[in-house]
DNA sequence: GAAATGCTTCGGCCGTCACCGTAACATTTT
DNA sequence: AAAATGTTACGGTGACGGCCGAAGCATTTC
């Protein structure tokens, strides 16, 4: 098999329209099984299986079977990234559908949402105006009044596999509002800590989360935002 | 059009055994015509000029036409990301037809290759070993020593729209060797560089490229690889 | 103006694949 | 053991799309 060959399997792996939405699904990092996926596919589960079988295959997804259930997952993180590209060149090729005004920065958090690896808007412009990471459209940093805060949220980066020398991180560029994420370790780690600490919670059945009060606190006192 | 539409249309387009050739084929950078793309995808004319017309509306390639040629490159750097990252995905799930094992140095040299906005492994990693750029597999940064290296090839990146502050790169892990490129917009214009001070030639119709004797000193020289 | 070159459009053929209904299998619950 | 639930396997149908040959435009060359 060649490598151009081996491309387009990946590629048409993810081309079809109800395997678009079951890759879009997953890409929070959930792990979810093939009645779910079929659902939010709007396809019956004996399709969704077959759709499932091939993305196996393919490699971009893994299953991991309990007890009656298989849950479903997206394979590794590359191919998180690989969704993320497409996502990416599709916002550019439709363009707007909401216009690229931000508006108030609390209105943005209440409807923020999460995708894999990712963190607000509201939270990467908030720390970019504190001087606590730098972004630029190839990469980001995190710089020393940064990894300051991170360690006072108990996010010891250095902990998580992170080489010593400076922090790095990858920016991500928002679908809806085009504007830079925090993804990559970094963002990762941070989406966690908001999950663990209670600051943000998933909404049932959606990809969506919502901002608790607790968080709406600490997202005032530490970053600033939501006043 | 919903965005996983979008999504799905996106990554069908690239998802065609032809179509992925042909993109792959215009992965470095230059425009090429339809009768090449067709002979690199191994097709008639016709039938790449209905690809290419799909790859067009879909936003993947852009065709500027200069007299009775018209020339199709690739539309954005975000589609030469989406297909790296393509790519990538596609390695991993093919278990190396390399060997992961690098040779001698100047070997790998000898069998460089460019793809879009990359540079050779053996270039990152000299940099790296001198502690010119640090890489992550999120980011990369330009240290103070490297900017100084850039400098003294007459390549100024803050002249290239970089803003101030730290200067930011991007890693791409290459496809067959899956060792760290140095891509974005400092490998980009190291790689121009390259080719303007003629120490790599392309060789005629293929995607390699030919380290020339004066680029073999300069590389030992500045770089101290291929001794 | 006529011939040549590069490219696109049209029409028809054929394979691939998404889809569902039915049915079988596996695991858990009663 | 029997029923319920989640999942996969099979067979048939229909549509989308890739492919080429033939023909039509556009641009350049003779």
């Amino acid at each position: 098999m060649t490598r151009t060959a081996v491309f387009a399997e990946i590629a048409t792996a993810a081309g079809d329209p109800a395997r678009a939405g079951m890759l879009n699904a997953l890409m929070d990092g959930r792990a979810l099984t093939a009645s779910e996926l079929a659902r939010v596919a709007g396809i019956t589960p004996q399709t969704a299986s077959g759709h499932l079988a091939r993305l196996t295959v393919a490699g971009l997804i893994a299953v991991e079977k309990q007890g009656r259930h298989r849950y479903h997952r997206l394979a590794t993180p590359a191919v998180a990234r690989m969704l993320e590209s497409i996502m990416q060149v599709a916002a550019d090729a439709e363009p707007p559908r909401i216009k690229a005004f931000v508006g108030p920065r609390d209105a943005a958090m209440r409807a923020a949402r999460t995708c894999y690896d990712h963190l607000g808007v509201a939270l990467a412009d908030a720390m970019v105006a504190r001087g606590q990471i730098e972004l630029a459209p190839d990469a980001g940093i995190v710089t020393d009044s940064g990894v300051a805060l991170l360690q006072r949220l108990g996010i010891d980066l250095e902990a998580r596999g992170k080489r010593k020398g400076r922090l790095l991180c990858r920016p991500c560029l928002d679908w809806s509002e085009r504007r830079p994420h925090l993804a990559g370790a970094v963002g990762a780690a941070l989406c966690t800590h908001c999950f663990d600490a209670g600051w943000i919670k998933r909404v049932e059945g959606t990809r969506a989360v919502k901002v608790t009060t607790k968080g709406e606190r600490n997202f005032r006192e530490i970053f600033g935002i939501g006043g």
